[in-house]
DNA sequence: CTGTAATTCAACCATGTGGTTGAATATGCA
DNA sequence: TGCATATTCAACCACATGGTTGAATTACAG
């Protein structure tokens, strides 16, 4: 497939997509934790563990400092902003679920095909 | 690997975590679309945009009504809440950002090693 | 120096993913 | 009936993913 062009939003929610990466990352929210702090609670290897906390970082949701022989990793919020931005635009979708009901039975006639909405920040922007 | 447990977050992110398939919400989101409508814009087989179209489905993210010969998806916001509730409980990482510097000059003494301040709807009920 | 602790690296394995092509399955239309 | 349209299915392929184990790297401690 070789996959040419990744977006970093498919690098930020292919890194949310693993349970052990989230709660990870939920770990990292009650502060900063070393490589061994966050495998802890797995029953899987450091190095299996070590991969996790690559693809977070790489994900850019988590900082690294060496500090002596222990990594110290650091919760970065920036992409989970980005993700949670471009939820954002369907927000409406689940918010005025009674509002597009009213708005319908308000309607004088109504229309075969409906001329597209369209999302603000989509279609080919998608990943800008 | 087996996978034996796959939470709807795994499954919900990972639709979103493929360029392709956020595009097609995309559209979706501009009113219900066929399968053929879907695969127009990307130079993929109709088996391909097929396969992406079902993955969407099975996140639940798109319902699927069969008219005749044509399938009419629809856009389902419920999963995409979902996602964006559990990174609403980030949000302050990335909002209060001034406010943790205020904090941190506020403080008398710097704590060597911070007591974990845990996330509300995190650590182990994660994917609930 | 020597041992141990923290972490990564490398090789390997089973399975998943995203793509293809060609055939199958309906459905609509003349 | 017969053909075109819409979509899926099945088999295949290259590569990614998540896991393992064992060795390598680096740093701290006696």
């Amino acid at each position: 497939m070789v996959e040419l062009q990744t977006s970093p939003l498919d690098t930020i929610f292919h890194a949310l997509a693993d349970s052990t990466r989230r709660r990870m990352l939920s770990a990292l929210g009650g502060g900063d934790r070393t490589v061994s702090q966050l495998a802890e609670p797995f029953s899987i290897s450091l190095a299996a563990a070590s991969k996790h906390i690559k693809v977070l970082e790489q994900a850019g949701l988590l900082r690294r400092e060496i500090r002596g022989r222990t990594h110290v990793c650091r919760l970065d919020p920036g992409p989970l902003a980005s993700a949670h931005q471009w939820l954002a635009a369907y927000e409406h979708f689940w918010t005025e679920r009674l509002d597009v009901l009213e708005r319908l039975l308000r309607e004088e006639d109504a229309r075969p095909s409906p001329p597209p909405t369209s999302l603000p920040p989509a279609e080919e922007g998608d990943d800008a």
